[in-house]
RNA sequence: GCUGCUAUGGCUCAGCAGGUAGAGCACGUCCUUGGUAAGGACGAGGUCACCGGUUCAAGUCCGGUUAGCAGCUCCA
């Protein structure tokens, strides 16, 4: 018979024939590097057998689909070696995930990281012994008794959860059987290089009122070098975080009695927030935002009207007792710390009757927000209980919306491009979709017409973005920018929201064409985020060594010897004046020390300054990550560095 | 909040089978005025995160609290 391959080639191949015998005709090498296939598109194993006329794929380790079956059935092989070593543990789930795959299983006694070594030498074991791995099926019933006989409760629970015409399907090497989708290798022995990374808790399916169970990572590699390389890489990455390098380079510190989530910018860390608010205020202004400055706190009552008080109520900090349903016992005032600045703008669009004249109406806040996250989700800059959100609203019709967005868009690709981090971001429409929770505004209609708003909009942006259901906002759906961090974790880094309630709600009106009073749309917008977050992620893509515009410190002055400290201070009135940041070093030092230390800090011009240059009216310039100096005369160094300053956008 | 790990001078770390702490860097003083990534000498600095417990004796063992890290959940 004849099957045909994916570049269209015809391959006659015996009657009966798998898809490893397919490969085999193809070649011998091929049929050794083989891990899995695809016949007319769906995935399988290399077992499978073919039928006349199929379609077939090979695939190897060099398919990013060919190592997640290597990395799927190493999931296996690991929790063969745990059911050997922990014969009454429970297996949950095991699947592949970017770099890996991990296994979550039900422990009776703990396990910790010391016992990798016995599990991985099991696993070598497994491996050495070459099981062949084979795939079957199973009825419902059936599939429902074998998990039984196991003792395999969260195994049946899954079964129980799959659809009813869905074909159940298990992998069998040696003694071990594991409910599977597949598809697998076809025996152990193929895997070469693996190595378990990590142990931490999960939720049983996610959800934290299930049970926790422990979740072991893993990965695997065609070849040890590669498992070394990605371990090295891993260790590199982790260098640049910036909640490490943040510390060192005296950016940010916490400390025990402030609190967590309560980070402190030191001097450089605040300076750099100065630079980048500046730069955002001026920029919002010039595209007719009106600043506002509204207080850090207000009664209950403005939270109630919001609907924060009944959906927001738990991560927020409030002043003063209140029971479980929000109210004060002893009747008294409750204030409540902010966690978003909206209700306190629209109090400002309030003010005084609006005409359509007036919209759209657009204002903005560099504005301290409050939000009091759970104990164990506080990370460095990224996720704190305090911190300060380009935050704005735009009140304005219907009709103005979809310019309004891609103002806002166009706002945002602004700061990117500035940050040098345009190509660093990905974009989530964050929908309520199917689901219903009572954590969003109850209005299906409403739901239906925003979304379906936003999305025409998007999708005349040709945004390209992932939709994510369940990731809205209580009163609308949102344009999530999303960024990752050094160890690939993705965060929100800028949002665009569309609020279909806060018109309503606040009874916001404006008075149209025909003197009727009509009700505004508001957008939520965030320009160039939180700058705490912000600040973060930069840390981490320049390594601390951030763009000239926005270093605390631009260029260090370094004198030979105090003979040349007041040419060093001069040179530094002089770039002062200009509107650079400078500063000498003035300590009695030997230049080699001043320099290495300039170099740490990630000092972008550095100058040396002895009797030579004194003289002369010239600087020694020492470029950040350039090898070569150059001595050039002081006015020079000023006209470059004065116009590079200017530059915002990178590289 | 949950799981696991961690907590020793400003920083990075040693200490260990329980017997009242050690290095390097940083800091101070002095010498050195030195030309491109660490000059030298001397010195000061810690009730070993906090609170309890076990013990004749606890940085070292146990419990709790606080804080840090990774992950889960949640989120800007």
């Amino acid at each position: 018979m004849n099957i045909v391959l994916k570049n269209g080639d015809k391959l006659e191949v015996q009657e009966g024939a798998s898809c490893l015998n397919a490969a085999s005709v193809i070649s011998e090498g091929l049929a050794r590097a083989a891990v899995a296939a695809k016949v007319n598109g769906e995935f399988c194993d290399l077992s499978h057998i073919l039928n006349d006329g199929d379609e077939l794929e090979i695939l190897t380790l060099k398919d990013k689909e060919g190592l997640e079956v290597y990395r799927h059935t190493c999931a296996h092989v690991l929790a063969q070696a745990i059911k050997n070593i922990y014969p009454t543990c429970k297996l949950a789930i095991g699947p592949v995930i970017e770099n890996g795959f991990y296994y979550d299983i039900d422990f009776n006694t703990p396990i910790t990281q010391d016992d990798f070594a016995k599990i991985e030498s099991e696993m070598q074991k497994i491996i050495d012994s070459k099981t062949s791995i084979e795939r079957f099926e199973l009825p419902r019933e059936e599939a429902l008794q074998l998990m039984h006989k196991y003792k395999e409760k969260y195994k049946e629970e899954l079964i129980k959860d799959l659809p009813q015409d869905a074909v159940i399907s298990f992998y069998k090497q040696g003694s071990f059987t594991d409910l599977c989708r597949g598809p697998h290798l076809p025996n152990t022995g193929k895997i070469k290089a693996f190595k378990l990374t990590s142990l931490t808790g999960a939720y049983w399916r996610g959800n934290e009122k299930n049970k926790m169970l422990t979740r072991i990572y893993g990965t695997a590699f065609e070849k040890k070098a590669q498992l070394e390389e990605y371990l090295v890489a891993v260790e590199e990455a982790k260098k640049r975080d910036h909640n490490k390098l943040g510390r060192d380079l005296g950016i940010f510190m916490t400390s025990d009695v402030v609190g967590q989530g309560l980070p402190i910018l030191m001097p450089k860390g605040a300076k750099i927030l100065q630079i980048l608010t500046r730069f955002v205020e001026d920029e919002e202004a010039k595209r007719g935002f009106m600043i506002t400055k509204t207080p850090n706190m207000a009664k209950s009552d403005l939270y109630k009207i919001s609907g924060h008080w009944d959906h927001y109520r738990d991560k927020m900090f409030i002043l003063g007792e209140v029971d479980k349903n929000g109210e004060s016992p002893k009747g008294e005032e409750i204030m409540a710390l902010r966690p978003m600045t909206c209700p306190f703008q629209y109090q400002i669009y309030k003010n005084g009757l609006k005409s359509y004249r007036d919209l759209p109406c657009r204002y903005s806040e560099t504005a301290t927000e409050f939000r009091n996250e759970a104990s164990g989700e506080m990370h460095g800059l990224i996720r704190i209980r305090q911190f300060t959100l380009s935050d704005g609203h735009i009140i304005c019709t219907k009709e103005q919306i979809e310019d309004e967005f891609k103002r806002c868009l166009d706002l945002s690709y602004h700061f990117l491009d500035a940050l040098g981090m345009r190509n660093d971001v990905t974009f989530r429409f964050s929908k309520r979709g199917k689901s219903k929770s009572d954590k969003y505004i109850d209005d299906d209609e409403a739901w239906n017409k925003t979304e379906a708003m936003m999305k025409v909009i998007l999708d005349d942006l040709k945004l390209d973005y992932v939709e994510a259901d369940d990731e809205a906002a209580f009163y609308g759906p949102k344009l999530d920018i999303q960024a990752k961090n050094v160890y690939g974790k993705e965060d929100t880094l800028i949002t665009i929201q569309i609020d279909f309630a806060a018109g309503h709600s606040f009874d916001m009106q404006y008075v149209d064409v025909d003197g009727s009073k009509q009700t505004p749309y508001v957008i939520h917008r965030s320009s160039i985020g939180c700058y705490e977050r912000t600040l973060a992620l930069l840390i981490e893509k320049y390594a601390g060594a951030f763009p000239l515009w926005m270093c605390p410190t631009q260029v260090k002055i370094l004198p030979i010897t105090d003979r040349t400290l007041a040419y060093a201070e001069k040179v530094c009135d002089k770039l002062t004046y200009a509107g650079i940041r400078c500063e000498v070093d003035e300590r009695n030092e030997k230049i080699g020390y001043k320099i290495r230390e300039a170099k740490m800090d990630k000092v972008p011009y550095v100058l040396v300054v002895g009797d030579k240059e004194a003289e002369e009216g010239t600087v020694n310039v020492n470029k950040r990550g350039v090898e070569e100096k150059e001595t050039v005369t002081l006015d020079a160094f000023l006209e470059k560095v004065v116009k590079e300053d200017k530059e915002k956008v990178i590289f």
